[in-house]
DNA sequence: GTTTATGCAAATGGTTTGCACTCGA
DNA sequence: TCGAGTGCAAACCATTTGCATAAAC
């Protein structure tokens, strides 16, 4: 629920993440602008709102090194995960791993806090091949 | 050489390739202006030469998910390897581990190819916490 | 009635491009 | 000489910002 973290609802915030919500694989701002554009806003509202909702970890930011960032549904039953995506025809794909535990425990080890990762990968998808 | 790659040489090129290989770290197109800029070249053919030599993998395009990228070198003894920013001071740090063979296996059997990784850590390092 | 969200337009910042000129081989 | 490299200025493109208006609570 949106009021849970202090937002006010709006028709397009609602719209946001409901599309988020029900489509598989991060998406980007454009692809958001032409799934509502009956909502008739302004880009700069999108962006502001993407940006709100990432810093609340409503949803999760996804860059896999395109030169902009995609959005994906951070709630329940999306827990965290990684990437793939065929440099040919961009689909993209969740990866069933993530690092190894003792990849974290040496970086603590060396002093640091607050440790996070980023991890994607790109080929050439089986279809494209 | 940079003739080796079938490029000219140009004093712009050698004083490029010449920092990048004895900075450690990757730096900021930012930063090798300033380093160089008593060479008094224009800001484009800083890009240009720097998407040539990445191409060419005589250097290395590093995204830490700063919203710039940043170069390093690419030559003999520097291998490929991963970093680890400080979210705070953002000072870079090599990292000791890369990803385990299984994940690209396991990529490669779902029957992708040519498969490559990125990887980085963020986090606040021993100094500033 | 306040506070927050939005629209609009302009700015930002990293990067790219077109084109004429220059220089390395 | 001749093609590749460069400078300059303008274009690009994703994103951000200032400010006045509008909507949510």
């Amino acid at each position: 629920m949106i009021h849970r973290k202090g937002l006010k609802s709006t028709p397009l915030r609602l719209a946001i993440l409901e599309l988020l919500s029900k489509t598989n694989g991060p998406i980007t701002n454009e692809e958001i602008a032409k799934n509502l554009k009956q909502l008739n806003f302004d880009r700069a509202t999108l962006f502001r709102s993407l940006k709100t909702f990432t810093d609340l970890d409503l949803i999760r930011a996804v860059d896999l090194g395109e030169g902009f960032l995609r959005y994906e549904s951070n709630c329940q039953n999306h827990h965290h995960h990684h990437h793939i995506i065929c440099t040919s025809c961009k689909e993209i794909a969740v990866v069933p791993f993530c690092i190894p535990e003792k990849f974290k425990n040496f970086l603590i080890k060396k002093g640091y806090k607050n440790i996070s990762h980023r991890m994607d990968f790109s080929g050439i998808c089986k279809r494209c091949s």
